[in-house]
RNA sequence: GGGCCUGUAGAUCAGGGGUAGAUCGUUGCGUUCGCAACGCAAAGGCCGCGGGUUCGAAUCCCGCCGGGUCCA
């Protein structure tokens, strides 16, 4: 920035000298030539305390009023303070500055100021050093701004720079304050897209404002850099000064911090509640804040290490230890904490936030649990809401607040009641989690200290608290909020495509005359599909209502209006074809007017709707968003509360009754600050429109600036039914209605639910609901029955059948079909049966499909057998899955021809694994064969058959036969009770003409075994290598059929 | 606007594909002149709702509803 920018003529001509700080190398202007340094902390310390600047002492009104009335005399216009709350913005939740108030249409010029040029004590909000509140000696949360601005653009300049100068000077004289011990100290400011020369006023080492010159605005490739970024000249420039009402308070007592002088009375009530003996008029008790206070102005005081380097300088220059020092001051400080954070809520809850968890209403539960959480450290019983009232009660000036006490109270007595309960919640949650370390015998890792407060709210210093009673160490860094920050990714914003049109405003018909369907237009420019007209009845989505369909038409051509938007007052058509019209031809629009008449009369239902909610929650409401269609509309609204069925019906009907009253839709043009100062900003409920004028919406009590389309009078709506509550954050209630046919349509709809489920009960919908119940009743005893049942007839079966089991070596083995039975009782019958130890049961329903359910006595299961493993084996039999525990275990599947199979199966199997049958002979075998259906007694001479054992197990052997005419494979195995034919090749297979040609190969399975492939068809057949030391198993196969049938 | 956690008996919570559990509370019985305490027993569950996957879902997946919490 150009050094000349402050060179001042009101500078040179009141004798200041310009000079560069040797430390920080900023230049200051300052009367006294003598003055070394830029007047700054660190350059500087405090040295105000104790030695007051102004020639007397004021309090916070005094000074508000000496201020506002210093610069009226001066020819400014006093404006009324704007809500903690910027509801007229939508980049910001709080209020941090005065020139918020005139961001970003008064600042832009596109509106004019309310007065210009203007004085006003802005209340602000700044949450970014909640820590150093308390600690410092002079961090609030919450402070007045007083400012005086003024707006000037080139050829309309009220003052500029040295004026403002000169008021200040002025007022600093005024105020007695010494003007040699005041630096203006250069430092150029930029925030918002905005940016300027600036100038510190510095006095006793406090900073008690900063003017600024807003003059540049951040152009891309600007010729102006600062900070890396690029600016230019703004026609529009702005005087934004900021003088700190409570630092003017502080410098004018010069106490030892900035609560002692701004808020005596309620730090000296809350030091009672504590118990704390607080006498700041004692020197020596004093002067340990002092120091504090004076240390803490020129370091980082941020995190622990920090915090601890000022107590140790402080400890050092009282004589004192640091254990003794925190001792005395950290109760103190958070006493001073407590006033401010309950200050700050005073304002906010005054001003209207919902404690939620998400927006605005997440800092005021922010600052809410803070304070109770200070409140707790220092034992302090009474009621938080008491500290606030307080703290209203102190504020004369902010009659609003009083109104709002009783919600207020309530609001407050139901955050804290929350906050117990999480508290509550988090502890036993932390205990267990601590027990689970302990067990482990290691730290709590601060992962886990950060998932529970992330996701459970549970402060690192309560788990650290309650974790070290259960014997559990916990590691706490400083950085502990900062990690917890980094785990939430930061979200981008998104490129909205934006077509940058240069063409005249569209002209609104539709706001001219709202009744119109048809209209003809100019086309003033076609990019593909979108087709842009000098003036439309189509309206854009915006204000939460969609956009209007309908077609645009010349001669014989028709389009569809598929969507339509506003491009910065330019209204875009879509349609769905590219081609048909051109630049300068004149069409026809015609839009849908039942799809249009559905939106307009469920926006102004919305408004009729919002301000019946208004009258039976309360004044808190605030729609924080809305959404129309032509079947229904939906509302958001703050509340701290869920809405009761019965302010539910009453909010219907206070709807109906506003629509049936038949009043007039009033629909004005404004002046955007007229209609602020006339109606307040209950105006932007709906968002903020852009805009010097605006469009102001009166519905019987209702005002809001809105640019939708709405009918003209409400009984035009028709009826409103509102159809349900959802609570879509803590804090915001979203309401569902529909209004006019739709809401007609919503009423049948349910009529006819009614109807279909009276009929379905036979009763008239009046009895449903003791019907619904008595049904409901009855179910419920009618299944606790069943279950009985179920119960009393498992063990009659169990009874009934146990003379059937099959004893199998000391087991007795049920396998048994109860084809209707569901699992259920499958399970009860089966675990009934293995109540006896030996009882393996198995049992099976077709009922839905198969069931399956085997049940194994304890003995049974000490012998081995496993429910679990029998019913994952007999379950693929009937093709499907299923598994449990030895003891017990359900499976199923789906082929229900297979069931008596996969019963007789589990049986064999125990059988083979429990009493196992021999092996059938050599003899058997060929006997086998002999009979199986391949067998051709006519040519085959089984009385040369020749047999080979290739597979030999405990359970399972595989024999070939080969006759004169066939080779058959037969697999002998001790599960099943016969023998079974696999396979057979016949003899053309075997041989071609005098040689053996079929090909027998082998493959590596396991140690003791292998595989064997004969002929193309069958693959992977097991042998046992044993068996074939002397020959190998092809040549023993070759050799047996050439002995048989060469 | 985004993220994470969560919903099981009246309460507090375990379990985490295979017969729904514990503790407290409730009721009954025993003990007692009575209460408390103790002992024994019982009642009490659409495992939030709806889909899907599976032979089988409280359990896994998706959606909805409800609750909690952190961040912008």
């Amino acid at each position: 920035m150009l050094d000349d920018e402050y060179s001042l003529d009101y500078f040179k001509e009141n004798g200041f000298v310009r000079k560069t700080c040797p430390k920080c190398k900023t230049n200051f202007w300052t009367r006294d030539a003598d003055t070394e340094f830029c007047g700054d902390p660190p350059c500087v310390s405090y040295s105000f305390i104790g030695a007051p600047v102004f020639k007397k002492e004021y309090d916070i009104s005094s000074m508000r009023e000496a201020y506002l009335s210093f610069f009226e005399k001066h020819g400014h216009t006093r404006v009324d303070r704007y809500p903690v709350i910027a509801r007229w913005r939508d980049d910001i939740y709080l209020t941090i500055a005065s020139i918020a108030d005139f961001q970003p249409f008064v600042t832009s010029g596109l509106v004019p100021p309310p007065a210009n040029p203007l004085t006003i004590s802005q209340p602000c909000i700044r949450l970014d050093d909640l820590d150093a509140v308390g600690r410092s000696g002079r961090h609030l949360t919450t402070f007045e701004m007083m400012a005086h601005h003024c707006f000037n653009s080139r050829g309309n300049e009220i003052y500029w720079k040295d004026r403002t100068v000169e008021l200040c000077d002025t007022l600093l004289a005024d105020l007695g304050c010494d003007l040699n011990a005041v630096t203006y100290k250069e430092n150029p400011w930029a925030g918002g897209g905005n940016a300027g020369p600036s100038v510190e006023v510095m006095v006793g080492g406090l900073e008690l404002a900063t003017l600024v010159f807003m003059d540049l605005k951040q152009v891309k490739g600007g010729s102006i850099e600062i900070k890396g970024e690029t600016y230019e000249k703004m026609d529009n420039y702005i005087v934004d000064t900021g003088y700190g009402l409570e630092r003017f308070v502080w410098a004018s007592k010069g106490s030892p911090t900035i609560y002692d002088a701004v808020f005596p009375k309620i730090v000296n009530e809350l030091m009672d509640l504590a118990g704390i003996e607080h006498s700041i008029d004692n020197p020596e008790y004093a002067r340990m804040f002092s120091q504090n206070a004076r240390f803490a102005g020129v370091m980082d005081i941020s995190g622990q290490a920090n915090l601890l380097q000022l107590r140790k300088k402080v400890a050092d220059t009282i004589g004192t230890t640091v254990e003794k020092l925190q001792k005395l001051m950290v109760p103190v400080e958070t006493v001073y904490a407590i006033t401010d954070h309950s200050r700050c809520l005073a304002f906010m809850l005054g001003d209207g936030i919902i404690p939620s968890n998400v927006k605005a209403g997440y800092l005021a539960r922010l600052v809410l649990r803070r304070t109770l959480r200070l409140m707790k450290e220092l034992d302090i019983r009474e009621p938080l809401i008491e500290i606030i009232e307080m703290q209203i009660k102190n504020f004369p000036e902010y009659p609003e607040f009083r109104e709002r006490l009783d919600t207020i109270r309530e609001i407050v007595a139901l955050e804290e009641e929350k906050y117990a309960d999480t508290i509550e919640r988090g502890t036993k949650l932390v205990k267990k989690t601590a027990l689970h370390f302990k067990d482990k015998k290691e730290k709590m890792p601060l992962g886990e200290l950060i998932q529970l407060y992330d996701t459970h709210g549970i402060p690192p210093e309560i788990t650290k608290e309650v974790a070290k009673e259960a014997g559990v160490e916990v590691e706490l860094p400083d950085t502990f909020y900062s990690l917890v920050a980094k785990k939430h990714s930061k979200a981008q914003d998104e490129e909205t495509e934006g077509l940058s049109l240069d063409l005249p405003l569209t002209r609104r018909l539709y706001y001219e005359d709202s009744e119109q369907t048809e209209f003809t237009a100019k086309v003033l420019e076609v990019i593909e599909n979108r087709i842009i007209l000098d003036r439309t009845l189509f309206y854009p989505e915006g204000g939460g209502q969609p956009a209007d369909h309908g077609t645009l038409s010349m001669e014989d051509y028709v389009a569809n209006v598929a969507d339509v938007q506003n491009m910065n007052g330019v209204i875009v058509h879509e349609t769905d074809s590219d081609i048909g019209f051109k630049k300068g031809d004149t069409v026809k629009g015609r839009i849908d007017w039942e799809r249009r008449l559905a939106h307009m009369r469920h926006h102004t239902a919305t408004h009729i709707v919002n301000e019946s909610a208004k009258s039976v929650l309360g004044k808190h409401i605030w729609q924080t968003g809305a959404q129309k269609s032509t079947d229904r509309a939906r509302l958001d609204l703050t509340h701290y509360k869920r809405i009761t069925d019965d302010e539910f019906k009453e909010i219907e009907l206070l709807a109906n009754r506003a629509v049936m009253k038949n009043q007039p839709v009033h629909i004005d043009w404004m002046d955007r600050i007229e209609a602020e100062k006339k109606y307040g900003f209950v105006l932007y409920q709906g968002g903020v429109p852009p805009g010097r004028e605006i469009r102001i919406l009166r519905v019987g009590s209702d005002v809001e600036a809105c640019g939708g389309t709405h009918v003209s009078n409400t009984g035009l709506i028709g009826p409103i039914k509102l159809i349900k509550t959802e609570r879509i954050q803590d804090g915001v209630e979203r309401i569902e209605f529909s209004a006019g046919e739709a809401a007609v349509k919503r009423v049948q709809e349910r009529d006819e639910l009614l109807n279909k489920a009276s009929d379905a009960l036979r009763v008239s919908p009046e009895h449903l609901p003791d019907t619904v119940n008595r049904f409901f009743d009855e179910w419920k005893e009618l299944k606790k029955e069943n279950e009985r049942l179920k119960a009393e007839l498992a063990e009659v079966r169990v009874k009934a059948m146990m003379g059937d089991a099959v004893e199998i070596n000391g087991l007795k083995v049920l396998s048994t079909k109860l084809p209707h039975a569901d699992v259920e009782e499958l399970i009860k019958a089966a675990t009934e049966f293995s109540k006896n130890d030996e009882v393996v049961a198995i049992l099976a329903s077709e009922s839905g499909g198969v069931k399956i359910v085997v049940a194994a006595g304890a003995r049974a299961q000490k012998m081995g057998v496993n429910a679990g493993v029998m019913v994952r084996e007999l379950s693929k039999l009937v093709g499907g899955g299923g598994g449990g525990k030895p003891g017990i275990a359900q499976g199923g599947g789906t082929d229900i021809a297979k069931i008596d199979k996969m019963q007789a199966r589990g049986v064999n199997w125990l059988k083979a694994k429990y009493q196992p049958r021999d092996f059938h002979s050599q003899q058997d075998i060929i006997e086998f064969v002999r009979n199986s259906e391949d067998y051709n007694p006519s040519k085959e001479k089984f009385n040369q058959a020749e047999v080979l054992n290739i597979f030999n197990t405990s359970l399972q052997k595989t024999w070939l036969v080969s006759t004169n005419e066939r080779m058959y494979c037969i697999l002998d195995d001790t599960a099943e009770a016969k023998p079974q034919l696999r396979w057979s090749i016949p003899k053309r297979d075997l041989i071609d003409g005098n040689k053996v040609s079929i090909e027998i190969k082998t493959r590596e399975y396991k140690e003791k075994t292998g595989y064997v492939d004969i002929g193309p068809k069958h693959h992977g057949w097991l042998y046992s290598k044993r068996l074939f030391d002397k020959f190998a198993i092809e040549d023993s196969i070759k050799n047996m059929i050439t002995k048989t049938m060469l």
